[in-house]
DNA sequence: AGTACAATCCGTACTACTACCGACATCAAG
DNA sequence: CTTGATGTCGGTAGTAGTACGGATTGTACT
């Protein structure tokens, strides 16, 4: 088998991601896809069988998602690597896949060539992020370093992302409406958010609360 | 030329897609594609340059989103149709999309073959939907009756959950707080939501927003 | 022609939230 | 023991949004 040969393997739930991938990757004469994945919970068994050397990766999945299929695959194939293609572009979601043990992490704005290149430095032990997640990293180092929300905090932002007022929550909590403010702003000055929208959808995105 | 052909524009923001799609429907020999436009306010331009037979449109895109450029183009070109390619698998959304006037919806986990079918009907005058979407429209039918919001609303909804206030919306679109305003009241009394925080989770919800 | 709806705009009074400034108690870590 | 982080509370002033109330235009359907 040719040595430069770079196996990959695709895990998206969306069929017409996969036969795109296919189709613009199968142009590339240095690329084989050998595998593909529709499903988070079958990443493992299927990675075993088709031993890739990178991983390609959606992050929003039923069942399993994209970063605890990672951690997964991390922890039981060394070999593998795993490049997060996802469309969200947010900090958070950059840091949890690196932290979960990703090479890298594209979106799905880019453009097949750069997923090539992308492909090529994970597979030489490199590791590769879109120009626009890079220079997000760069904009905003310390966001995330402060961006770690207490716990009471988080409590706040999620009765804040339900839909209810200060002084709802001041009640709902027993304490000052002064207080419920005071973290409000703290809230937002650390995750430097200004509006109640960004606060309601950073909520959603980290979990805080449902649908 | 060839009176079987169908000439095929594609409208999504992002290229991976445009590309897939692409190299997918490069199979079939009755499918040209004609045209690809990653924008919705340059949907009418294009269009005109290319007359397609069929505009395969993505709704989540930046400035025009999908709903509002599918009106725009039934209205200017009344040769062309519109099938919807879209994530989202909600009641909400596929009855918007079709009083927009999309001839068709699919869902972006369908497979190359069934977004070919889907082409060829909606080419010929017909109307296409996934079968999971179909039977959803069988199953809550009527559900979203004073649910439905105005083009205008839709834009006003989506503003207010990207963190605009009714003065920042009122300077873009160049119209009086006071009418955002009016739309604000009018759009939560339809909805029925009391909250901004529940304005942005349905707004999500619905894809009108990104991430 | 009449009705209905969408979209536009205004007044007024009220509530909620924000931006500043400040304070104090507690508790863990250096 | 000091320092820092956290959680608690307050004043004052300003801005944003809500809840009433109303109005005019244009379009579209009956």
């Amino acid at each position: 088998m040719n040595p430069a040969l770079i196996k990959v393997m695709l895990v998206d739930d969306h069929p017409m991601v996969q036969d795109g991938l296919s189709a613009c990757l199968s142009f590339y004469d240095d690329i084989a896809i050998v595998g593909n994945c529709g499903d988070g919970s079958a990443v493992l068994e299927t990675a075993k069988q088709c031993q890739p050397d990178v991983i390609l990766m959606d992050i929003s999945m039923p069942k399993l998602n994209g970063l605890e299929a990672t951690e997964i695959i991390i922890e039981s194939l060394d070999s593998a690597k795993v490049l997060i293609f996802s469309m969200h572009e947010s900090a958070e979601f950059v840091t949890n896949a690196v932290q979960a043990g990703a090479s890298g992490y594209i979106l799905k704005d880019t453009n097949s060539e750069e997923v090539y290149q992308a492909i090529k430095s994970i597979a030489q032990g490199k590791s590769y992020f879109s120009s626009s997640i890079a220079k997000m990293l760069i904009e905003n180092p310390a966001e995330q370093a402060n961006a770690r929300l207490t716990a009471r905090e988080q409590m706040i932002l999620s009765y804040i992302a339900k839909g209810q007022s200060s002084k709802d929550i001041a009640q709902t909590l027993t304490i000052s409406v002064r207080t419920v403010e005071a973290h409000r702003r703290n809230i937002k000055s650390k995750l430097n958010l200004d509006s109640l929208a960004e606060l309601v959808r950073y909520a959603m995105n980290q979990g805080l609360i449902d649908s």
